[in-house]
DNA sequence: CCGCATCCTAGGCGATACTG
DNA sequence: CAGTATCGCCTAGGATGCGG
């Protein structure tokens, strides 16, 4: 045993709120987080209100790479909205107008987001460094 | 389009931050966050010093659930390492005596993962609401 | 004690085709 | 246009056994 063993109630305590079931809010929201898709998501629609099909074309665009399928768009909204990070509105039938915002919920787990992003965005010389670094030995 | 188009490039900057190659740093450690162990063992790491058995048998104690693999626990410390958040030191051959701990950029790492716990945490009401909510009307 | 190799399963995600 | 259903891939992760 090398580790100080006080403060393992603190630990305890906050290995638990991190969730021992999985899908307590923290772990669940932390994977939403590091996903493929919902970081980008809450990023666009932190520009405003989007419908379905015009979300899918800017997160195409914008990302570059590969654009997200129908099927996952929908999944992850989906989980988004049933965690209250945003609202879903329809207006019309057929066809079918349905349109995405943030709640207030969603804009301050986008500022979360975004303080992060912007942290590991300042460390990435390091990291970057410490890769080549680990790399080199191998 | 229902969505302000100004601030696009704003937007895109964000999204090229983020990363459109898999192995970019915010992708990659948005993704450590979020997997099933890495957060725990940076919180465990958070106290001091641990030897691999230790940390597995720590992780399996307060964690509850289920154990963490050997094979796992090794390739989230691995990937740990490589990233320059945890240092890794030999001393003794056979039997080896590994242990673990956290880097500065590792601590800083811990800070940003316990800020989003955190807040996740508070939010945890609002957001059990929501899912009763859009659980009820299904 | 630590790490590796092997095998296996569950789930995330993509592609396509179909309804209202 | 939005959503669903079905399929198939690929990766994260668990279990076990070996070697240094």
């Amino acid at each position: 045993m090398t580790a100080p063993r006080d403060g393992i109630a603190a630990l305890a305590a906050q290995m638990a709120a991190h969730g021992t079931e999985r899908d307590a809010p923290v772990r669940a929201v932390m994977a939403l987080l590091g996903d493929r898709w919902t970081t980008l998501i809450l990023l666009v629609l932190g520009m405003g209100a989007w419908r379905h099909a015009e979300l899918k074309r800017v997160l195409a665009q914008l990302s570059a790479e590969q654009a997200i399928s129908q099927r996952v768009l929908t999944l992850k909204l989906r989980t988004l909205e049933r965690d209250g990070f945003v609202a879903r509105s329809v207006t019309g039938d057929v066809p079918p107008r349905v349109s995405y915002t943030l709640t207030a919920l969603g804009q301050g787990l986008l500022a979360q987001a975004q303080g992060l992003i912007g942290w590991i965005q300042e460390q990435s010389g390091p990291i970057r460094a410490a890769r080549a670094r680990f790399d080199a030995d191998a």
